[in-house]
DNA sequence: TTGTATGCGTTATCAT
DNA sequence: ATGATAACGCATACAA
């Protein structure tokens, strides 16, 4: 089809050196010569050389390739939540300035790892697992540099990153207290997962419960909906939580796709945001702020949490020292205009 | 690191065959015998082989892996848009059902093409590529197949697919007409595409003018405002409209992101949408129903876009036959909160 | 039907 | 400082 591509052998042809030598300079391994480093660079240059990955990575056992990999999601929970394009393109960007590329591994696919030795890749970002899956037990048994995202794995010497969960949801529920509310309703992800003591949901529902503990609120597991991270979830949970808004009920939803569900069944039912109850999502995706209303949340710095875990990744593909296996990123409370103070009193 | 792979010659050795007999059974090839067919898979079962696709690339010059990439957009352009990891969505989606691979190029990558090459991929999908710049010659000088999204390439024998844009700007147009609203702003993307004539907005840009002269409403240039197809490019908008915005006014935006953006903006001047002015958008983002108030947009199915797109791609690197090498898919008008009768006259 | 041998483009070892 | 050569894992042309 296209034309042969010149390789190695050509370069060392016209150069009239050997093909070691070449590739010495490519590599600037060895002892090259000043003076025939520069031929062999030269002809490189002019016939536009670059090495052929794939017998590269044949040689080398590592190709430079990433993937990122999300494995416990259902269909559209993750194309339809800007959350996980955010790490995505954080996790892009900090690969690429390094030269690495990236796979993209949807989520329907198989439960089958073997693409990752199939192909040598050098790494994995595996995005919200769970310890308990199956799932978590093949990526293991990869045996290749891993980092986790959202996990909370609690075996040793796993390689994590996750923000504050627990703070998230303390900081979240303590403001909704503060603006004077004392039914605090929790719209929070995955069935079972609080049950279960995992995941990042699980995390967040400790601080809320720290929270409300602080503020002498008794905790009613009734107020607890788990009805799923996503914006029909947040949907759905504006039918289930009509019932029991009072004028002393805010409502904390531990996403924002959730929460622009939410506000939107809220509106379809008559209730207006923040006039008639405050909401706070989770997460500060990027129109969190342009929403109507925008939204007051729990934010976290998405990008910069997918370069982070490429730089851990790569760190541990490069064997480079590093000051801690797991990233714990900050988050904060941004105020803004779904939330407003409890009038009721 | 981890223990090294069984490869062919394992397997054959264990089977007291060949490896040219198991290299037949993987791909069935040749004529063998059903016995050792047999025993050659129980085998690859068994220690669960699979073939190293670095050599397999290395020999075949193919690859299983193609890369979707969008060159001509700005960092943040492409992240807060779900437009495009919508098509990303759909092409990964495509691709993983036909055992395909998809990479990520980031945008902020270099114009170099060479990845291209060096991994032997199968193809490319390139997203909104403009005939005038270098980078599309670098990408036809690649000599791989590829299919370019929303690019209206005039070049003969090019794969292209797109949907209806002409149609969709007319449709939008001639509603508002429909309405009663006689002075129609069009907020359009990249400045100087209209001038330019290419892209996806001059069409739609096209199907403006003719609604608007079947109308027997005058063209005015200066109701069409280049501000890019962003949520801030629709929110600095705001400001650009509030002046000339009257009775008889709508807004027709380019996109729903830039729509969602508009809106804000125009809130926070104190116009309220649609009770002050009407707002049509285009795409239909997966939230665009979600959001307060919902938003009448030009509708495609950008999912289906992005799977047509590899399917046409596969079709072209399979060199299976096909109907047409341009793909146009439809558009439709989806009617929603934004747009409202106007009562004035 | 099955086996032998060669080459794909590199890197790395060992000479020179 | 540089060159010859083996090896990586696979597919394939050709032989048997």
């Amino acid at each position: 089809m296209r034309p042969r591509n010149v390789t190695i052998k050509d370069i060392a042809r016209e150069a009239k050196v050997s093909i070691a030598t070449v590739s010495n300079v490519i590599n600037n391994k060895g002892r090259v010569s000043e003076e025939t480093r520069r031929l062999v660079q030269s002809l490189i240059d002019k016939y536009n050389y670059t090495p052929d990955l794939s017998a590269r990575s044949l040689k080398n056992k590592h190709s430079h390739l990433i993937s990122v990999v999300v494995p416990y999601l259902a269909k559209g929970e993750f194309e339809d939540n800007p959350y996980f394009w955010q790490v995505v393109s954080g996790i892009e960007s900090g690969a690429s300035s390094e030269n690495f590329h990236v796979m993209l591994t949807g989520i329907s696919d198989s439960p089958d790892m073997s693409f990752a030795t199939e192909r040598h890749l050098d790494g994995l970002v595996v995005i919200g697992a769970s310890e308990q899956a199956d799932h978590f037990q093949h990526i293991m048994d990869l045996n290749l540099p891993c980092v986790f995202m959202d996990s909370y794995i609690t075996k040793a010497d796993v390689y994590q990153v996750y923000s504050n969960d627990k703070f998230g949801g303390y900081l979240g529920t303590k403001y909704l207290v503060s603006l004077g509310y004392e039914k605090i309703i929790l719209v929070s992800g995955i069935k079972g997962k609080i049950a279960e003591g995992s995941g990042v949901d699980y995390q967040r529902w400790l601080g809320y419960k720290q929270a409300l503990a602080e503020a002498g609120i008794e905790y009613n597991p009734e107020l607890v909906i788990e009805e799923g991270n996503t914006m029909l979830g947040g949907y759905y949970a504006a039918q289930k939580v009509i019932g029991s808004i009072d004028r002393k009920t805010a409502i904390f939803v531990l996403s924002d796709i959730g929460a622009m569900g939410l506000i939107r069944g809220l509106n379809e039912l008559g209730i207006s945001v923040p006039k008639d109850v405050s909401v706070v999502g989770y997460d500060d995706i990027f129109y969190a702020d342009f929403m109507v209303p925008s939204l007051t949340t729990i934010r976290q710095d998405i990008f910069r949490k997918g370069e982070r875990a490429v730089d851990l990744l790569l760190a541990q593909i490069e064997k480079r020292e590093i000051e801690a296996k797991t990233i714990l990123l900050p988050v904060e409370l941004k105020i803004r205009e779904s939330t407003t103070k409890n009038f009721s009193q």
